[in-house]
DNA sequence: AAAAGCAACAACCGCCTGCCC
DNA sequence: TGGGCAGGCGGTTGTTGCTTT
């Protein structure tokens, strides 16, 4: 029975593995192990190739909004790092449950809370993901001033801004919805966004700085709707109707847990317990 | 300068699911 | 239909490198 290693990749290995998958192709991982003379379980080969060999990984670190995007997708649905990751191309399920364990658990356990209490969910939705928004907000208008002062910073900007601008957009408001004055008094203006229906084309709306992909997170809010059984989104016509914003605004709001709601692209709610986002489409 | 502490990241483990025979 | 296998996923551990004392 032949020795299998285990630990820390040398780089020899690694030329094997990049060097076969290059030429075969990706998996079965058993035979991808064995043919390329690597003395690994097929697991460790796969493992090793989609956290780190593979040219679609992205390094570095988490972009505020690749941070924003964890901490929202979270909140949504709790520890599918894999489903998560999905949303933030070139991220792996493993970096962002790192992330999620060295950070956000660091901050739980600072405030001496368990990371999964509502407790804490309350300081995400209250604290985290706004003060997040704000950075990403002073960035770039670090970004825009940077740009006033030198000729050479413009096109970077230019490129900044149009991404951040329709992400701060697109992430609206954090607000408490058992107080719909304090929802609408969060209310964020997104009239001037005018694209919006280039978000579910799964396309991306920018290949920006960041890399962050603008219509993963609304691509996925549209196909878990379809996936909704039919009850459930004549309860949220429920929650919709009762709003107090629907009457004036065509927009309204609903408190149901992981509730999603489309009606054919007019408006929608993503209702995570009692945190909702409110948009409509231009 | 060295040791201890800590954070970040890489990798492994065990369980689960889906597919094929 | 059920057993075996491969792959995916989340939890956990090990390692490394940086910071602090």
């Amino acid at each position: 029975m032949e020795f299998i290693r285990k630990g820390p990749w040398t780089e020899e290995e690694d030329s094997k593995l990049i060097n076969y998958i290059t030429i075969y192709g990706e998996g079965p991982w058993n035979s991808v192990a064995q043919c390329a003379g690597l003395n690994r379980t097929g697991k460790s080969c796969r493992l090793r190739w989609l956290n780190y060999l593979s040219p679609d990984v992205r390094r570095g670190n988490l972009t505020l909004q690749e941070q924003f995007l964890i901490l929202h997708l979270h909140l949504r649905w709790g520890n599918r790092w894999s489903k998560i990751a999905q949303q933030l191309p070139g991220r792996t399920d493993n970096e962002i449950k790192n992330y999620w364990r060295t950070r956000i658990q660091k901050q739980a356990k600072q405030l001496n809370c368990d990371v999964n209490s509502n407790e804490f969910r309350g300081t995400i939705r209250n604290f985290l993901l706004p003060r997040l928004v704000d950075q990403i907000q002073a960035e770039s208008d670090a970004l825009s001033s940077m740009a006033e002062h030198d000729s050479s910073a413009t096109e970077t900007w230019m490129i900044a801004s149009s991404s951040q601008q329709q992400f701060l957009e697109k992430q609206l408001v954090f607000t408490d919805c058992d107080n719909d004055h304090v929802l609408a008094n969060n209310w964020l203006n997104i009239s001037s966004l005018t694209d919006w229906g280039g978000c579910f084309g799964g396309t991306g709306l920018t290949s920006d700085i960041s890399g962050f992909n603008n219509a993963c997170c609304e691509q996925d809010m549209f196909d878990d709707a379809e996936e909704e059984e039919e009850e459930e989104e004549e309860e949220a016509m429920e929650y919709r109707n009762a709003s107090p914003l629907a009457a004036a605004g065509g927009s309204g709001w609903g408190s149901v847990d992981t509730m999603l709601y489309y009606d054919g692209g007019e408006e929608g709610y993503i209702n995570n317990n009692s945190f909702d986002y409110h948009y409509t489409f231009n």
